[in-house]
DNA sequence: GTCTATAAACCGATAGAC
DNA sequence: GTCTATCGGTTTATAGAC
């Protein structure tokens, strides 16, 4: 009976995933306000009804779609910046911006869902904001790593105090121990990154800008000195 | 003859335009990937096919709309830069973004027309690149006029060689008197620009930051900084 | 869980009368 | 320049058989 139920189970949660596939690949052709569960199930060769047994309406399945683009990004995020552990906080950042921009140009569309136009009739519901978070988190987490490390230098003119009310609110909701000048900073690099990411994807460097890569990387590494950090051994000398 | 020609060109235009106006507010409503003439058409009390008459295809409806957003935020651009003509370099810079940003609030849905997700299956013809620009052109005037005042101060890590190619061709093409590095950063500081304005007509500071407006002040003050530009006083004391 | 069939819409684009 | 009429598609969502 719970083998049965186990590989019915199995069975529908592949069902699941190869809608959730082909729908991803629709995005693409289509874009997400024109996703629908006929074009999918068509595709599937699937009849449109038998879809709303796996998601009761076109709008779940678009929030699925979010959230796995955010746990994609965010999860590229994390490696990143679990892979760069023993890095200089600088080129950790770098690496952690860097796979997020490596996974949006893998997945333009999927970065369109998430990052471009909002979805008109589609309000995003809580449970995406959860995963919508992943890669700010991860770029705080190089910071802090860095500002227990002391290998954080601030710099620049004094953050508004009103700013600094809501960095003190979000400090205590992540749990993070950072200065709130330094927190404030981190939240702008973070929106910043995604202008670098976003013009690149949505082409607006075409006839622009040629030599992509090390322009996103020198411009990344430029972001996080904004936010104060340095190489380890500009602690001692400069 | 050339009075009723006259006047029947200025009705055709006043047609033309509340089309357009009427296809901004179906954008609001429905996004650009759903834009239809048959709604607009319906919503103007006409019929669908007489709008053919001024627009020859559902596509040519949107460059038009793209072409007007483009206009009308490098316009708003472009007045804060002549505003701020005596004002400090980073105050004019600061302006200028401020500009951006709240054209861009003002008018959202535009917005995500132009920086949001591209419209799938409409390729932006030619005619789109000039507007595109002058967002972008307006930024680097302000850091010329800096460069050309002596209120630059450059500073950080070398652009790579490869970034520096790119830039030289830009700044031969804009006709732009601006060392190569700074053109970089520049470059980098207008793609920037739009993940802070971004963020915010997205929906992306919800419960993160309240106090937008210094917070956005100051993220362009500092994003003014990055591409070098100080503030005059600067220029003897320090 | 998948099927057929259906309701009640919607779309772009064109032909041809006036 | 606006109209009617039309072609040949599209959609979400549901009812009910199997």
């Amino acid at each position: 009976m719970t083998v049965i139920r186990g590989a019915r189970e199995r069975a529908r949660s592949d069902v699941t995933a190869a809608i959730k596939e082909e729908a991803r690949r629709r995005l693409a052709a289509e874009g997400a306000a024109r996703l629908s569960l006929r074009g999918v199930a068509r595709e599937l060769g699937m009849v449109s009804s038998a879809l709303y047994r796996y998601f009761p309406s076109r709008d779940e399945l678009l929030t699925a779609l979010i959230i796995d683009a955010y746990d994609a990004v965010g999860e590229a995020a994390e490696r990143a910046l679990d892979a760069g552990a023993d890095a200089g906080p600088v080129a950790r950042w770098t690496a952690v911006c860097r796979a997020v921009r490596d996974w949006a140009l893998a997945h333009p569309h999927e970065y369109a869902l998430i990052h471009g136009s909002p979805v008109p009739g589609y309000a995003a519901p809580q449970a995406t904001v959860g995963p919508a978070s992943r890669v700010g988190l991860a770029l705080i987490a190089v910071v802090a790593d860095a500002h227990a490390a002391g290998a954080l230098r601030t710099s620049g003119p004094p953050v508004p105090e009103a700013v600094l009310r809501d960095v003190a609110d979000l400090r205590e909701r992540l749990g993070v121990r950072l200065p709130g000048p330094v927190l404030a900073e981190a939240v702008a690099a973070w929106s910043q990154l995604f202008g670098l990411v976003g013009f690149e994807v949505f082409g607006q460097y075409e006839r622009v800008i040629d030599a992509r890569d090390a322009f996103f990387d020198h411009a990344a590494a430029r972001l996080g000195g904004t936010v104060g950090l340095v190489e380890p051994e500009g602690e001692a000398g400069r």
